[in-house]
DNA sequence: CGGGAATCCGAATTGAATCCGAACAAACAG
DNA sequence: CTGTTTGTTCGGATTCAATTCGGATTCCCG
């Protein structure tokens, strides 16, 4: 059962397994990050990591809360912006910034996510999905001729994930064919012209 | 070193072994796949596991490869009366075979999909990538007004890793909110609209 | 048949994950 | 201050899965 720090001292050893654990897995991989490697970084021994994790598995899991948090942290302020914004321009904003934060650190964020359907393989985006889908119903309220969009459930679902999971894999790709920008924009065109078509056959 | 199984004793032995690979997947998830485990569902010991395949990664690396085939062996078939449909039919056809097939055998291949940015993190789905890059410029040959559409490899990369991740991670889905058909609809009239949109901007 | 190659086996080895009890540090009451 | 309680850290002991290895068994060709 593992404990709850109550004092700074221990608070500070539970950040530094954390990231630890980040570094090492950026440095050796999933198969390569024991829990040995992740006590040393953090200069503390494997009893310590145990005291605050009850297994490798939730060292992983308050990685990803991490990186959950930081998205929200980015996307919440700019919401109000992004809202006003054409749509266009909302997904270059959103997409750029999303790029930033995962490359951020030597790409920490983005190494974890991609091993992250394995340490988390039950709705591990669902907090971000939900933070989007959010997003989308602010812009359409602030927007209103998109109300008239027939299936905004399906609609959302699909741009969200295919936007995110696109972008995910691309930033992944050790050589890419295409440039980031490219995929910006064509993200950006594919939406904007789908809203475009589906308004147009409203009327 | 693993051997290569010459006799057909030995090649029913190391199909027998990948078989059991995605059963234990399926029963017990990655980490309950133990090599124990799959030799004894394939009803051989350990050491005959390890006679053919270097280590446990290679066993999913065979899984990969029969799943590859698979899906190969699904769409190269259907290509030809592929590239003569309207987009939204090509779309329906095309994702409708493929959860059928992700489906199949207690969604075997599904599973092991949503473990698979772990096995195989390097270019693991890039075959199947290739096959439907290669589908849509059949599409554009038979569809020569297509031509006229911008940054082709963009746009593919784009369809192809957005159709196909957000098509893996519905059916990953434990309760999904929206149904399978609305999500291949909606799928459609993306692409639809976009290339319409395109086309229109070009004149 | 007889012998070498191919196949199979499962106990032994190795190394990582996890547990645990003792030692050390902080907080705090009297 | 000082004894006691509670929180924290440590690293060796244990457990369990991956992989190895030497020998037993089966196949197949001459």
């Amino acid at each position: 059962m593992p404990r709850t720090p109550r004092q700074p001292r221990a608070k500070a050893t539970v950040n530094a397994i954390v990231e630890a654990g980040f570094l090492s897995l950026s440095e050796h991989g999933v198969q390569g990050t024991t829990t040995r490697h992740i006590a040393d970084l953090a200069g503390v021994s494997v009893g310590s990591l145990y005291e605050y994790f009850a297994n490798k598995e939730e060292v992983f899991e308050a990685m990803h809360h991490h990186m959950v948090a930081e998205v929200v942290a980015m996307v919440e302020p700019m919401t109000p912006a992004l809202v006003r914004m054409e749509i266009r321009d909302l997904i270059k904003e959103l997409l750029f910034g999303f790029r930033d934060l995962l490359e951020k650190n030597q790409g920490r964020y983005l190494r974890y996510m991609s091993y992250a359907a394995y340490f988390a393989p039950r709705n591990h985006m669902e907090p971000i999905q939900r933070l989007l889908m959010n997003l989308l119903l602010q812009y359409v309220i602030h927007h209103p001729q998109l109300a008239r969009l027939g299936n905004l459930p399906a609609m959302g679902y699909i741009m969200i994930n295919g936007g995110v999971f696109t972008v995910l894999r691309y930033l992944s790709e050790p050589n890419p064919t295409i440039g980031f920008e490219e995929l910006v924009k064509g993200l950006g065109d594919m939406v904007a012209h789908f809203v475009e078509g589906e308004l147009r056959k409203e009327d």
